[in-house]
RNA sequence: GCCCGAGUGGCGGAACUGGCAGACGCGCUAGCUUCAGGAGCUAGUGAUCGCAAGGUCGUGGAGGUUCGAGUCCUCUCUCGGGCACCA
């Protein structure tokens, strides 16, 4: 008799793996490939459960795969460029690279303790010149056709990460993604972008692709953020400045444009101060418009803060009405959506009319509800904004019309006159990827006095960090005061220049990651194409859903960019993703700030990779967040010890026994039912890891399947070896993909020289398929919808038999006795239900 | 404000296309075993009335469809997440 004892075993087998190189693959199209992967981590700290959830998952996908006859490419690498790396060193006085290194070092250790069927070899690290050179040929490629470029704008800027941020990296309306109490604040600066807006249509349109085989929220997520609405652009000519152009607005709702009392613009609108010029109320307007641009700083407070406007002294002409109207400045405007100018229809717009009513706009209605009381200016207490129930009035020859056809025709009609037309505006901005901090990919480009900016040839990459940074964490770029970085010459003439000091944005690295795996030591391009071309897309992706706009999107971009270099074949780099849930201790995702970390190495030597492994998957659904309870790994960890209990007792006598030929003569009931219940198992548990991804209940079946044989004990009498082997056997396979060294262990105690890595995952035959059916089944009667029996009847029993013995139970009888049967359902194999009156 | 997602025992969670609600696990209770602790094994465990047989209630709440609803429809409450003066 042997203890179950995980140390000894999962050592034994993950050697065995490596001996065999079981987990490395190669592009083969002779076979039918599967490329899965986990978002590579960010190698901060030590890996705790929830990290190793997530790569359990993973593991449970590539590894039925790969026993159902697929060709699995299932990679791992480190997100190891970034700021904590920075701090980090500068904190412990150390460079990034030896913290990130350790890390991981410690991370690598970790997922190898675990388990988990990666191919090593592919492994890669995106601080590593290998790796970050592409980065910057990619960014070259990009900088040729347009796609990358330069200019002084508002960016957002963290304090305390000391660099600038993505749009998509403030969040909560204006606070650090890194540090969600600080307040982002607005610079002007000189910074690199990536023209992702070039490409909003088409995020927009393919996220069509995506659905049904990404979550419908990441998709509603990404759709909200590209946000892209149709509307018309209208102008409104300056009444009192014929010399100076017309204010262009952009509205959604053109066939309002007849309800429009006021025209505002945004306070940072070029045009105010040539307004304000001259005008009779410039010495009031003058501060007002200095206090709200200095306001306009902290974007958090727009969100709170109270309408402000003033009076310009101007006004302009609706195009459609000729009627002249003030032009205001409001705060509520932003110069960075549409045109920065808007024209207010108080009576339709619930912003337009809180700014109205304010100030003592008039309000006009111009589209009446179809339904339900008339509107009246006076007494309306909000806007009506609705666009299905309505008819226009007060708008000239549009009357009667629906909003739907008034959009149609007077966008046409503006177009005909020459003063507006249909437009498409996306709230999705160019991505800033300028970071001005050291640990990330140098941006490949010099400043020459003569030539000016010049891209560094593609001979000449990777341009290097240089080994030894002035890390201080504070002003600019840390590159900027290394000198023997900074000064170079220029690729054009020779002459002194000055290389460009920001690096980018670490969502740059992880952008194509995955496409590297594919070819990850190639040294002459990013990846051979062939080789993607086998691979791609990607037929599954795992992560957590922080990612749901940020990684995902960029990605999507590069993928869309890397097509129209010629470089890859299809549109969207991902087919299938899948959104994991978090783990929380206390109610809160586990981190190491918060200091509520369960470590996953600590785990693995208290219980065993496995246990650990299949308390994650058992303790919730997948997508589900998992609240860690320590109780209950306790069970897993019974479990697993009841399972290797059992195989040991029965392994030396079946050691020997041929496999059974599924001969079902001269069964006893009890080998019967022993089969029956492990080829049930089987079906089920091979559709929950297949189509529904209930790895929870998976578990739950093959533990009812272990309850059984225990219940069946001892086995020795009435059930013959090759029965006993039989249904060992399966038990084994089935826990294979979640706890694969006890599995392996198990399947060789059962008298198997082949390893279980070779074994495919079983099919079952004809003669199986009828062993597994049902003979009798258990019928609820109900009378009027309430269970008074249950019987036991022969598979597919006909109606008239059930009916009779369900009258003959005494316990039906007395509820239908003197009483008339109205109805009769039956779903043969399943209920009756006797409706009486 | 807008858009998603979720509400089932003491707890984590099952329930495929409407068909015995609470599988499986944790915890708890009792018994066996043990010097003891631990482990293991067996039985029980939604609430409620009843000595029992048996009955009634029960999937956040209120209605509805149906022979039958956790599941479908309408309204509503609570929690979680995302976006947010986006014209």
């Amino acid at each position: 008799m042997a203890d179950y004892n995980p140390q000894e075993i999962e050592a034994k087998w993950q050697k065995r793996w490596e001996e065999a190189r079981v987990f490395e693959t190669e592009a083969d199209p002779s076979k039918p490939k599967y490329y899965t992967l986990e978002m590579l981590p960010y190698p901060s700290g030590t890996m705790h459960m929830g990290h190793m959830r997530n790569y359990a998952i993973g593991d449970v996908v590539a590894r039925v795969k790969r026993m159902r006859g697929f060709n699995v490419l299932h990679p791992m690498g480190w997100d190891a460029f970034g700021l904590p790396a920075e701090n980090a060193a500068i904190k412990n006085n150390t460079h990034p690279r030896v913290w990130t290194n350790n890390n991981i070092g410690e991370f690598q250790r970790t997922l190898r303790r675990f388990g988990f069927s990666y191919d090593w070899r592919r492994e890669i690290s995106t601080c590593e010149p290998e790796y970050y050179r592409w980065n910057q040929w990619f960014f070259q490629r990009m900088l040729e056709r347009g796609l990358a470029y330069r200019k002084k704008s508002r960016v957002n800027w963290c304090p305390k990460c000391c660099t600038v941020l993505a749009n998509e990296q403030v969040i909560n309306g204006g606070y650090c993604w890194r540090h969600e109490d600080t307040l982002v604040e607005s610079r002007e600066l000189e910074q690199w972008f990536l023209k992702i807006t070039a490409y909003s249509d088409q995020l927009v349109d393919d996220l069509k692709q995506l659905e049904g085989t990404w979550p419908e929220r990441v998709i509603t997520m990404q759709r909200n953020w590209i946000g892209r609405s149709q509307g018309a652009r209208v102008k409104f000519e300056i009444a009192d400045l014929s010399s100076v152009k017309p204010i262009e607005i952009f509205t959604t709702r053109i066939d309002t444009t007849y309800g429009a009392t006021a025209i505002i613009l945004a306070p940072t609108h070029p045009l105010v101060t040539r307004l304000l010029q001259g005008s009779p109320v410039r010495e009031q307007a003058e501060p007002q418009l200095a206090r709200m641009r200095q306001t306009s700083v902290k974007t958090a407070d727009l969100v709170t803060a109270e309408k402000v406007g003033f009076f310009t002294g101007r006004h302009a002409t609706n195009p459609f009405s000729g009627e002249k109207i003030p032009i205001w400045v409001g705060n509520f405007v932003l110069m960075e959506y549409g045109t920065g100018a808007i024209m207010a229809v108080p009576a339709h717009d619930q912003r337009d009319f809180e700014f109205c009513r304010k100030y003592g706009l008039p309000i006009r209605v111009v589209i009446q509800p179809s339904s339900g009381e008339p509107l009246v200016e006076e007494k309306m207490t909000v806007a009506f904004d609705e666009h299905q129930n309505g008819r226009l009035v007060n708008s000239g020859p549009f009357n009667g019309l629906s909003p739907d056809e008034a959009i149609a025709k007077m966008t046409a009609f503006a177009e005909k006159k020459d003063f507006g037309r249909g437009e498409v505006v996306f709230r999705l901005r160019d991505w800033g990827i300028s970071r001005q901090r050291y640990w990330g990919t140098p941006i490949p480009v010099v400043y020459c006095p003569d030539h000016g900016l010049q891209a560094v040839p593609d001979k000449d990459l990777p341009v290097l960090l240089p080994p030894n940074p002035n890390l201080t964490g504070e002003g600019e770029s840390p590159l900027a005061s290394t000198p023997e970085f900074v000064n170079t010459t220029c690729p054009k003439c020779g002459g002194q220049a000055r290389r460009e000091t920001d690096t980018m944005d670490t969502f740059v690295d992880s952008s194509w990651y995955f496409y590297r795996y594919c070819d990850p030591h190639n040294d002459k391009a990013p990846f051979d194409s062939t080789k993607v071309a086998y691979w791609f897309p990607i037929d599954q992706y795992i992560g957590g859903i922080t990612h749901a706009i940020l990684h995902l999107l960029y990605s999507r971009f590069w993928c869309k960019v890397m097509r129209d270099l010629g470089l890859v074949n299809h549109n969207e780099p991902i087919s299938r993703l899948f959104t994991q849930g978090m783990v929380l201790k206390g109610g809160v995702a586990m981190s190491k700030n918060r200091g509520n970390v369960v470590g996953a190495i600590d785990m693995a030597e208290k219980y065993g990779a496995d246990t650990g492994r299949l308390y994650t998957l058992f303790a919730a659904p997948p997508e589900k967040d998992l609240e860690w309870n320590e109780e209950g790994i306790e069970g897993s960890w019974r479990f697993l010890n009841r399972v290797f209990r059992l195989v040991d007792k029965h392994a030396g006598a079946i050691r020997a026994t041929r496999n059974w030929n599924f001969d079902s003569k001269g069964m006893t009931d009890k080998e019967r039912d022993l089969i029956r219940v492990a080829y049930q198992t089987m079906q089920r548990v091979t559709q929950d890891f297949e189509t529904r991804w209930h790895f929870n209940s998976a578990i739950a079946q093959i533990m009812e399947l272990t309850n059984e044989i225990y219940l069946a004990e001892p086995l020795e009498n009435g059930v013959r070896p090759e029965i006993r082997k039989e249904v060992l056997q399966i038990l084994t396979l089935l826990l294979a993909p979640m706890t694969p060294h006890i599995a392996e262990e198990m399947w060789e105690m059962l008298g198997n020289t082949d390893g279980l890595w070779n074994a495919p995952w079983p099919i079952l035959a004809n003669e199986q398929l009828e062993l597994a059916k049902d003979n009798e089944v258990e019928i609820p009667v109900q009378v009027n919808g309430r269970v008074r029996a249950t019987l036991k009847v022969p598979a597919d029993a006909n109606e008239l038999d059930v009916v009779a013995k369900a009258k003959a139970e005494p316990a039906v009888a007395r509820h239908i006795d003197g009483k008339r049967i109205v109805k009769q359902i039956y779903v043969p194999d399943k209920l009756l239900n006797l409706v009486v009156q």
